[in-house]
DNA sequence: CCTTTCGCTTGACACAGTGTCAATTGACAA
DNA sequence: TTGTCAATTGACACTGTGTCAAGCGAAAGG
């Protein structure tokens, strides 16, 4: 067992996302991702099945480097809601911009890719998961705000995190990544939590 | 010249709707399109460049089907701030679903081709200065909450109507259309009007 | 030292989908 | 009758994905 080919996987996904980030997540050929990574077009189709597969597992890769974990444990070892509340924003709202361009193009592929859409529900998931605890947390501490059921309110803190994927359609790009932090954040506060 | 010309057109127009709808904006080929209009897969390009061409042309065409701007018209003659700004979301709150499928094919083509992008992006300008113009009338009402700029507030706006994009990454579908309504309806009072 | 194994290469090919071209048909109008 | 024009037919080029078979080189194991 040499300790070659967990290397040349790594190249691979490492190539893929390197080029989806440059290209912002389109046109981006199997070919492409191949010579990037200094192996030949088959080479891929030895480490994945197909092109969804090697995207979704580029994706997850990207989540393992930036330490997607990490950034959350402030939000979950919150002393209260408010806390927790702020941490999660914050740590999404940092990432989804640095991986946007490669979840573009893993959006774009669900759209037509089962096995892709399947992975990246399961990503979503978490994601919503995460939510979840946070506006429990509210609730716990008996600080949401009285008009709104839990469910709604997690509806809500999902909409404030689904805002970047339109950012392209704009024009002219209004958003700066700290307004937009900070915009989502006041946001939640001002819905979620009690004046 | 002939009226067959113009109905021919239409005919393709109405086809390339009626398969984005029926299979979600995925996997819909211009062969399809042309069985489906009843005419050659060449045909089609006697009428449009290329597909991106023709799928643009079948979302205006669709606009004017289902008369929008007639439904925004409640919004310009709204009397005061606060009822233009319900028209307005209720405008486009009850028009995006309905076009969902049509928008996604077309922003999934808008990523990967500039004509389409361009149109598409024109067509979001045009949703921005509705939206626009709800907020300048709540400003001249003084109705705008004080610690918000006018800027920030029709960015928020911005995010309220954006979130029908997400919707299809959640697996299973939390947002019933009534529910998606009134919930933008609220935040957006919220955010924006004074208390 | 020879042999097997394994990761990767090379070159060829099937297949789907877009877009193009040239020649032709068929209807309607001057 | 003739010209025009929309549309048809069949063929083809091109791109990108995915597959297949044969071969190569280096490292491991006898």
């Amino acid at each position: 067992m040499s300790s070659q080919a967990p290397k040349t996987r790594n190249r691979i996904l490492q190539a893929a996302l390197d080029l989806l980030i440059a290209n912002q997540g389109k046109g981006v050929r199997m070919s492409d991702i191949a010579k990037r990574a200094g192996v030949s077009r088959q080479a891929l189709y030895l480490h994945f099945q197909t092109r969804a597969d090697l995207l979704v597992a580029a994706t997850f890769y990207l989540d393992q480097q930036k330490n997607i974990e990490a950034r959350l444990q402030p939000s979950r070892s919150a002393n209260n809601g408010i806390e927790r509340l702020d941490a999660y924003v914050f740590a999404w709202g940092n990432y989804i911009p640095e991986i946007y361009s490669i979840a573009k193009a893993l959006m774009a592929m669900a759209d037509s890719d089962e096995e892709a859409a399947k992975a990246w529900g399961e990503r979503m998931q978490d994601m919503y998961e995460g939510c979840e605890a946070a506006v429990n947390a509210l609730h716990e501490d008996n600080q949401l705000s009285p008009d709104y059921t839990q469910q709604t309110a997690t509806d809500i803190l999902w909409m404030l995190l689904s805002v970047r994927n339109w950012e392209h359609l704009v024009m002219d790009c209004r958003w700066t990544q700290k307004k937009y932090l900070a915009t989502i954040k006041t946001m939640a506060r001002r819905i979620l939590i009690k004046t």
